[in-house]
DNA sequence: GCGAATTTTGGTACCGGTTCCATTTTTATA
DNA sequence: TATAAAAATGGAACCGGTACCAAAATTCGC
């Protein structure tokens, strides 16, 4: 281990090229020109940009008890409903002149809650987290310690925190009710495995309750897949069609990751979309644009929540302290070519 | 603004608690044990536990002049070929205890400057960089604070910086040689602007030299088109449909993203691939496995290049300063239906 | 031109850790 | 048991900023 030289330049360094206290430079730094005669800022002025100093976050977040950090715990990287969240909290986020600290659990509450840790450590200003469901104690414990915490699409029972996410019972009703009218018989729903996951539930569960406002026979047509396990997605979505041959069926997946594997398996099977069966998928990757020419999603405002959960934290570390909130947003149905009107 | 009560804890807090002196409750955050008496270290463990106890990251920083963060400015976080690499260095970096500050400089300088301008006022120990090449005076800054760079993908003239990346050489001309071999009388090579960008400049000349090394009359076949204007990218398209209309010809596309704008385009013409247009694309999405029942792709080891990157930049922080080097990985082709063979 | 009010400036403590060095306590040796 | 060596411990300075308060310099009114 090398001892790397520190060729950083510090505050006092700048005073002392400008001839002026270390006090007069954090003045000038914190733009209260108003203390500063002329003479003084433009000498403090000229050894900043000469120096090419550049005030230390650390340094400064010891004293004032801020780190400028929001750290944001993503469950999935991959996912582009996360990329498009990411930007549009980022945008907001360096316009209001804070950074974020991005980290991918990978749905994995072991590796979340090494986050927590981190980041609790950084002593960020504030949360926004898609959550595994599985760190309770921690959401808790950053909370006991008033840091700012958003929940990001999922929620959590018995906490009182601020949500920013999906309407899924609007948007999970909006598309079995267009599902219905274009007379499938058969209307299946493959989600992965609910468990914790608050979004899963109630799109499962608005998923049956809205056929059973219709008297549709398929309100037990549901499945949950693991993804990661394609010989169990094979099974159950075999499963589904053995039961389902000869009627007018569809799909409807509870997001892309579902939606690309079962589209996978189809090719395999040799199976044509949407002759052998329909398609409908929450979230609108990309690809859904070409292939099978288009494919029927149910569109996330990704970005606006992402927007929407940034402006809220920053709201919170500004010292809002109105009840916890939620935020639900509409989604957009985009009919494509994957599921046609069924004649009777 | 509301004046937030602090209720963190500090090694002050967790020393009076256990009766000691906060110098002995730094020897057991610095794991020095031996310095220590059991009982004392039984002390302070208990009372660290207790009271939730995290150092602060920051004020260990300030000292140390370490943050224990490492910066990665990546040009589009939407591309998949991106988080592929942020998964791969994000492993390796909190297997080290470092912590990743992910920012996104949207492939545009100006974001690109001010997300180095906030790296460095966060004393960064590291930055991985694929850079928009816009910046050259900031990369130069940083290099001079001795905080080590690595660059990926993309090179930069004039400065000894680490690279990491694939062999661009290897992976064009294997693809040429590939298409050539079938047959195809035009090959077309769709890109985005090359200006700064070194990969797509290596990628560009490695087919024109290729194809020239083989005598084919399609090294002037070379299209740069602005992904972000569709129109820009009909009228390239068009021109080579006009142009080679009734050859064998084939498209290779210098990342997805180009690829996906072809296809969509395409399907508006409603040409079909591979019958009207072959297609093979530079990286390997996982749409690319089910559009067309396949798309022929040169396939990066994304994550381990991300591995590699953050290995490398971990050694350097450690010390090692021995010349910059370069470490060009192997592509992988992945032979699918987009690319038959052609009856001469 | 002088005292008071105002503006400008700098000294110093502090934030929460680490590190150096001196002091105290324990252990080993004679 | 006395003494030296080793182990354990704590006090204080320091890292690079900010903030409070007192001192110095300037401006103002008469």
């Amino acid at each position: 281990m090398v001892k790397r030289e520190n060729s950083k330049v510090t505050i006092y360094d700048v005073a002392r090229e400008a001839g002026v206290s270390k006090t007069s430079v954090s003045r000038y730094l914190g733009g209260r020109y108003d203390e500063l005669s002329d003479k003084t800022r433009k000498k403090i002025e000229l050894a900043i940009n000469k120096m090419e100093y550049r005030p230390s976050t650390m340094a400064r977040g010891l004293k004032s008890n801020k780190s400028y950090l929001i750290g944001i715990i993503v469950a999935d990287i991959n996912n582009p409903y996360t990329t498009a969240i990411l930007r549009g909290a980022e945008d907001i986020c360096s316009q209001n002149g804070y950074n974020l600290m991005i980290c991918n659990s990978d749905n994995n509450p072991v590796k979340e809650r090494g986050y927590f840790e981190m980041l609790l450590s950084h002593r960020i200003d504030g949360l926004i987290i898609h959550t595994t469901g599985g760190n309770h104690d921690m959401l808790k414990q950053m909370q006991d310690q008033k840091t700012p915490i958003i929940l990001l699409d999922r929620k959590v029972p018995d906490l009182e925190i601020d949500t920013v996410g999906l309407d899924n019972f609007q948007a999970t009703s909006q598309a079995v009710n267009y599902l219905v009218n274009q007379n499938y018989e058969r209307i299946a729903f493959f989600s992965e495995p609910a468990s914790k996951v608050s979004t899963r539930y109630e799109r499962r569960l608005s998923f049956q309750q809205t056929l059973l406002s219709h008297g549709h026979p398929s309100s037990k047509d549901v499945y949950e897949v693991n993804v990661d396990d394609l010989n169990d997605v094979d099974s159950k979505l075999q499963h589904f069609l053995d039961d389902s041959e000869g009627k007018a069926r569809v799909i409807l997946t509870a997001n892309s990751v579902v939606l690309l594997k079962l589209i996978l398996l189809l090719q395999e099977k040799k199976l044509s979309v949407p002759k052998d069966l329909a398609m409908i998928g929450f979230d609108n990757p990309e690809w859904s644009t070409i292939v099978y020419s288009g494919i029927t999603t149910i569109e996330q405002p990704t970005y606006q929540i992402g927007v929407a959960a940034m402006e809220m934290i920053l709201r919170r570390i500004d010292g809002n302290e109105s009840p916890a909130q939620t935020m639900a947003y509409q989604a957009k149905l985009n009919i494509r070519q994957t599921t046609p009107y069924i004649q009777k």
